[in-house]
DNA sequence: CCAAAAGTGTTGCTCGTACACCCATGT
DNA sequence: ACATGGGTGTACGAGCAACACTTTTGG
């Protein structure tokens, strides 16, 4: 079989997914559009779109980003700062029965990103909304789901990633504005984990872990009582030892 | 756009490509194969191949390494027993660049297997074998690597993920014949990690883990010394609380 | 007897948890 | 004054590291 012979082998159509997750008031919430045509038309989907002939994967997934939120994100496999929101590949979808109009493989792609203004819509979608991932994820292991296509199984894996990687990685900061408070990191972590932390053993964690976190000068009183230090997300991306999660 | 119009999308081939890793004589091999034409003729590759039309991508891949190796292996997406090498998608890869020919998007999955005869070749590669990774991936930064297209990146990143997912996970059981030891588990860990290990700490932390390791009844002596007890993987996935990896 | 690998005991230390307690602001 | 969230002190316990030590085989 040669692989020069383009009847050797079928061709596919390429896209990206993104499950874009934000923290909004206490509640982990991914960004949806409406579909506004069949299949699916009129129930939610994720954003996405197809990869053009002459881009990585990530620069799809970087654009339809920008053209859904214009959110600048930073995929960690190129060098550069970070100046909006992370952005990760998060894995592929290529069941063949899919998408029932033709054979499409999906790259999705997972982006953490403070809270937003309300999303525009672009390209085909009608509106764009943030809706909680409970309500999304709902009843979605047998019974009809909220969600067009695969996007509830995609969704749930990329929910189950940020779970996971903020334990031993700084990425609960990608969640957060540039500056921010102990407090409001806390939040962020019982908001994505759905638990209950301690104030106290909190702060002493997070402000324990070299490179996690960096003075900013400046105090603020955003959430009542007493002046919280401001902190930057520090150098260090991996926590060692992690944050623990706690049981159940 | 309307998706259905295929002139609104460029075709991709899409492939998949297998890191398979196994240890023996104490150190992390991966499969390679030679490639018997252009490009990167006579240099090592991967093995891998294009999935089919009406194929899903682990299946791709399970169909791939049955060909190259005769592995049986089991998709842990699907539900069923581990009766041979655990299987997992790793990440895809879509530069425009990677091959030269033409588009491809390759999505690499990572198979861990235990020790095994010598491979046997398969499709079109002249030969396989089971080369030490340390090898593989010698002065992979910058200069000229021993493994076409971009298979030295591919690799490195299914042997990081070997490397933290048996932290936490039960995988290093999949590199353990059927029945094993807690000293052979040890030398597993020992090759993935490349450190060595307290063994009477690593006795008491697997055989003190719930669910990790269950007695197979038996005892061997084919490491030498006093007989050891045969084990085989418990049900447990999940390590709580994780393997420690000791620091470089 | 000796080497080699298996398996157990014990001690000290690190770190997480579960509190009690004080601090600095807004109302 | 008091509520609210920020920040520190402290005691208890789980679990890991670093050993010494015994057990059971092969040569």
């Amino acid at each position: 079989m040669s692989p020069y012979d383009p009847s050797a082998f079928p061709p596919f159509a390429v896209t990206v997914d993104l499950v874009v997750l934000t923290v909004r008031r206490h509640a982990l919430c991914a960004l949806v559009v409406r579909r506004g045509e069949q299949p699916f038309q009129g129930r939610w989907a994720l954003p996405g779109g197809f990869v053009r002939g002459d881009e990585d994967l990530g620069a799809a997934a970087a654009r339809e980003l920008a053209e859904e939120t214009g959110l600048c994100a930073h995929d960690p496999s190129a060098p550069g700062v970070d100046n909006g929101a992370h952005l990760e590949q998060l894995a592929t979808y290529g069941d063949p029965q899919r998408d029932p109009r033709m054979r499409v493989v999906s790259v999705a792609h997972l982006v953490l990103a403070p809270d937003l203004p309300a999303p525009r819509a672009g390209g085909d979608a009608n509106s764009a909304r943030w809706a909680p991932v409970d309500e999304l994820l709902e009843g979605s292991d047998r019974s009809a789901t909220v969600l067009a296509f695969d996007h509830a199984r995609i969704l749930a894996d990329g929910v189950e990633r940020a779970r996971s990687k903020i334990e031993y990685s700084s990425l609960a900061t990608a969640f957060c504005p540039p500056e921010f408070t102990v407090g409001e990191l806390r939040r962020v972590y019982e908001a994505v984990w759905g638990v209950a932390l301690d104030p106290r053993n909190f702060h002493r964690k997070v402000t324990g872990t070299p490179g996690f976190l960096v003075p900013a000068g400046g105090t603020t009183t955003r959430q009542g009582g007493r002046p919280a230090q401001l902190f930057r997300a520090g150098g260090a991306t991996l926590l060692n030892p992690p944050m623990l999660r706690p049981e159940v």
